[in-house]
DNA sequence: CCCGGGATGATCT
DNA sequence: GATCATCCCGGGG
């Protein structure tokens, strides 16, 4: 469907600070990193506010989602099903809570670092519990700002054996390039809300989720 | 305090 | 497709 867009119009803060529905697609391409592992994320899915049933912060703060509630464009990371950690950006309009769940990503650089923490050589980041094993991810790092450095404007690929400013801290990067096609759809493992398209992922990406919603309910979709 | 439930993944049949 | 691992959190006694 659509290309790309770029972001640069817009503030950081800008960006962010709008309803997820719209940062959700604009996500996609991004990079993620930590210093060692580059990550380039090819699916996403939005989580609305307090009027979205599915998202974490429905029915409104709690100690375990507050960062939803935070500034936008800093992470709130969750565990799932005792251990997994998934991670989100929170990116939502004034006075609203809601955050961009990165479903899936793929493995620019680290690979070996990821594999290592991955305990594995494939599928290193194509699921959100995946992803966040494959990006270090630890309940510490909720809420942690992943704005980059203002200092620094080059990408983390070029950075990371020479500029320590990227380690022991994430952060995420708007595209060089344009990102391809988009494909949206329902989102997946939630049970109420099921049907809003606020699912997105690259269309020609083999990184993306398995996405057990497929397999579940038989061949019931179509538009994926 | 106890209890149940996940925005999941790995493994087995 | 089914099971289970594993733990934090939130709500109800």
């Amino acid at each position: 469907m659509v290309s790309f867009r770029v972001p640069s119009a817009l503030s950081w803060q800008e960006f962010f600070a709008r309803s997820p529905a719209l940062v959700a697609p604009e996500l996609l391409g991004w990079m993620l990193g930590d210093g060692v592992v580059a990550l380039r994320i090819v699916e996403t899915e939005a989580y609305l506010a307090l009027e979205d049933p599915a998202s974490h912060a429905y029915g409104g703060q709690t100690r375990r989602n507050r960062s939803m509630f935070g500034p936008p464009g800093c992470c709130y990371i969750y565990r799932s099903y005792g251990i997994h950690l998934c991670f989100n950006v929170v990116c939502h309009e004034e006075g609203t809570a809601g955050a961009v769940l990165v479903r899936a990503a793929e493995v620019k650089e680290g690979h070996s670092q990821a594999a290592l923490r991955r305990g594995r050589a494939s599928d290193l980041a194509n699921g959100p519990g995946r992803l966040g094993q494959a990006l270090g991810l630890s309940l510490q790092l909720d809420g942690a700002c992943l704005a980059p450095p203002t200092s620094c404007e080059q990408s983390p690929l070029a950075t990371t054996h020479q500029a320590p400013t990227w380690h022991s801290r994430l952060c995420l990067h708007p595209p060089q390039e344009p990102v391809g096609k988009i494909a949206k759809g329902p989102r997946v493992g939630i049970s109420k809300a099921i049907d809003l398209p606020l699912r997105f992922w690259l269309a020609d990406s083999t990184c993306l989720s398995p996405g057990r919603a497929r397999s579940a309910q038989g061949k019931k979709r179509s538009d994926d």
